[in-house]
DNA sequence: CGGTGCGTGTGTGGGAAGTCACAGATATCC
DNA sequence: GGATATCTGTGACTTCCCACACACGCACCG
């Protein structure tokens, strides 16, 4: 019954299901992901790579959350995303052989798989569908990355923590009578780096949505109604 | 003598040699993708694909220039990108099926080869080598927008003019006794709308770091000094 | 030539959001 | 359960930059 605590090990195989990309891969490519494979572990809060520095791998998140971010002078910071169980990072300079773009972080204790370049291009000669698998994720994430272009340039920062909340309710809420429940959110610490503003900006922005009556907070729930508005995607330009 | 001035189809021929991600590739899979392709032309400012349209086709400029942009409310823009002869976009919505991440607008009369999706996949499939042609540049495209989201979110409107200028001397610039010499940038407007801010400001930044000697303004010729700090890539944090 | 349009320069005022400082509320840990 | 750390709320002050307004230079064009 050693049900309980997965260990390292027990992590590794599983990861390979959770991996949303590769589930429906041959299990023959799962095979040959394991072998060429490390696992390494992490503790809270402790960095795995930084920006700038050169960088030969890429890691799949086996268990636990790691944050991904850029630094700015006297403690600025920036989430660019934050990654779960399942998901992968450290892509960008494996392809192009470019330095770090980004820091990593764990969030939680996390184990993850390391993959070096060599076994990673080794990999996608092997099984060329594995290429369609990065291609759509990183589309996915360019993606994401312009549409945190539109917020910081576009809008003002209750826009872009109604649209933060939104996202959040997309991600992690429960449609109900009333709106949506977002059971445990953020730490206005958080959600400032995560859209470019200071903690007490978003307790500010967050107190005054409550008093307009968009959303209802109460201890780490938070309920957001439908009246709050999305902020204009586009406008039209004639 | 018909060498003036390239038809269409003379400027499809020729740009397969000129899309520099294509340039290495088999001459096989150079017919193939004109076989698939068709040619379109668009004036100067039309607009070419917009925002939350759905869409099925990516895009290669044969001839011209264009320009990627998010539009907010009353006419506020944001420049994501701007792309030239050889380069490719509509990449994403093909790639994942989800509306236009972006608008896309002629910047000069230009002539651009249109794949659909059918074929771009039917490409992929045959020849897998293509698959990592797109990654690796749209690993480049992350790291810019990355960078980007940096920029807007931890720098000031000097500091992204001063590292919009170093791109531009990069990008377009020539080493000269003296500092980087650009002999043609962008109207204020322009800058204004790659780095998320105003005309006004523009113009009043760039005259600050002339009457600080960081760079030297005459005409469209912009000459960046060495003493142009770069700001902060990154401060790491402890 | 004198218009018309576009790009640039500059002043002024106001507003959004950052900074600093501190108090109170919640979590977490032994 | 109390101590300690981490979060949250709020006031006062400052700063940056946007919005608006208007004037000037320059190019192109009939």
């Amino acid at each position: 019954m050693k049900k309980e605590k997965p260990d390292a090990k027990s992590a590794v195989d599983s990861v390979l299901e959770k991996i949303a990309y590769f589930r429906r891969l041959e299990p023959e490519l799962k095979k040959s992901l394991m072998e060429v494979s490390q696992t390494r572990r992490f503790e809270r809060e402790q960095v795995i790579l930084t920006q700038e520095e050169s960088g030969e791998s890429l890691y799949f998140i086996a268990e636990g959350r790691v944050r991904v971010v850029l630094y700015g002078e006297d403690g600025k910071e920036i989430t660019l995303s934050t990654l779960r169980e399942g998901e992968f990072f450290g892509e960008m300079a494996l392809i192009d052989g470019e330095p770090r773009s980004a820091s990593v972080v764990a969030v939680d204790n996390s184990t993850l798989l390391v993959i070096s370049r060599q076994n990673f291009l080794g990999l996608i000669k092997k099984y060329p569908r594995v290429a369609l698998v990065f291609l759509s994720e990183m589309s996915r994430r360019l993606r994401k990355a312009d549409e945190m272009i539109g917020s910081l340039a576009l809008l003002d920062v209750s826009g872009r923590v109604a649209r933060f909340l939104l996202d959040l309710g997309k991600a992690e809420g429960q449609e109900e009578r009333g709106g949506i429940v977002v059971p445990n959110r953020p730490t206005h610490q958080e959600i400032a780096s995560r859209i470019g503003t200071t903690r007490e900006t978003v307790t500010r922005v967050l107190s005054e949505l409550q008093s307009r009556g968009f959303i209802t907070m109460k201890g780490k729930k938070v309920i957001i109604h439908e009246s709050l508005p999305r902020p204009a995607r586009v406008t039209l330009k004639q």
